[in-house]
DNA sequence: TAGGCCATCTGGTCCT
DNA sequence: AGGACCAGATGGCCTA
């Protein structure tokens, strides 16, 4: 991890909603600016040359086609990486000692694994492109820890703007004039910025799902919920 | 060159 | 039984 995202991740591990704001003022969630500036960063992936056949291969990258995954895998893998024990030879370890039947469902798993892992890093892409952060050519990908706790620090501030907004406006209901700057009355915030759903009329899973995800319901097969 | 990040393979576990 | 999910292992790429 480089010096600045580090910084940005003891930025967002202290929870401190003040300065996240702050950042987030400053747009300063690109990475680039104390490192590689004028480099494109490390993504997408240079083509590598393939593990077998010598050809260059397109990384799997996320948002990439799942088309080819899904034959049998061994063709169209990342090459990367074909995995601790594909085509060893040592005892316990590879398929080339086993059936083929066995080898023909191995590769079959190992394809639905690369595309659940591609869902998944599509869904990452979606996060990314949500959340604040500058979104240049020139600024590296955020990575995924960096991604996810962004995304909930976020999610934290945006509730705490919620919240700070209904306050004013049931206050402004209220008939008051607001003589000074804004009413330090609007603070302490409630549960409600800590936990958006808390309020919320959408009471199941699946309801919440379907609202903020954007994503094919297949995806949130986790929702025991019965809409 | 070390460390971070990543994709992939793999075997285990749980669920439908 | 088959699929989803998970964590460990492995090795490639990139940057400081």
């Amino acid at each position: 991890m480089n010096a600045s995202e580090e910084n940005l991740l003891k930025s967002i591990s202290n929870d401190t909603l003040l300065d996240l704001t702050q950042r987030y003022g400053q747009s300063a969630f690109g990475f680039g600016a104390g490192h590689g500036t004028g480099s494109p960063g490390r993504f997408p992936l240079t083509p590598a040359t393939d593990f077998h056949s010598g050809q260059t291969a397109k990384s799997n990258e996320s948002g990439g086609e799942h088309t080819s995954d899904d034959e049998d895998g061994f063709d169209s893998l990342d090459s990367r990486k074909r995995g601790s024990s594909f085509g060893d030879d040592k005892p316990g370890g590879g398929l080339a000692k086993k059936s083929k039947e066995q080898r023909s469902l191995r590769l079959s798993i190992n394809a639905r694994e690369r595309r659940r892992m591609h869902d998944l890093n599509d869904a990452l892409d979606g996060l990314r492109a949500v959340i604040p952060y500058a979104h240049s050519p020139s600024v590296r990908k955020l990575s995924k820890i960096a991604t996810l706790l962004l995304a909930k620090n976020y999610i934290l501030m945006q509730a705490q703007a919620l919240e700070e907004m209904r306050r004013l406006v049931a206050y402004l209901n209220q008939g008051q004039n607001i003589t000074s700057p804004i009413p330090t009355a609007l603070a302490p915030f409630g549960q409600a910025a800590v936990y958006p759903f808390s309020g919320s009329a959408l009471s199941t899973c699946a309801e919440k799902c379907t609202t903020y995800s954007g994503t094919p319901s297949t995806l949130f097969k986790h929702c025991n919920d019965k809409p």
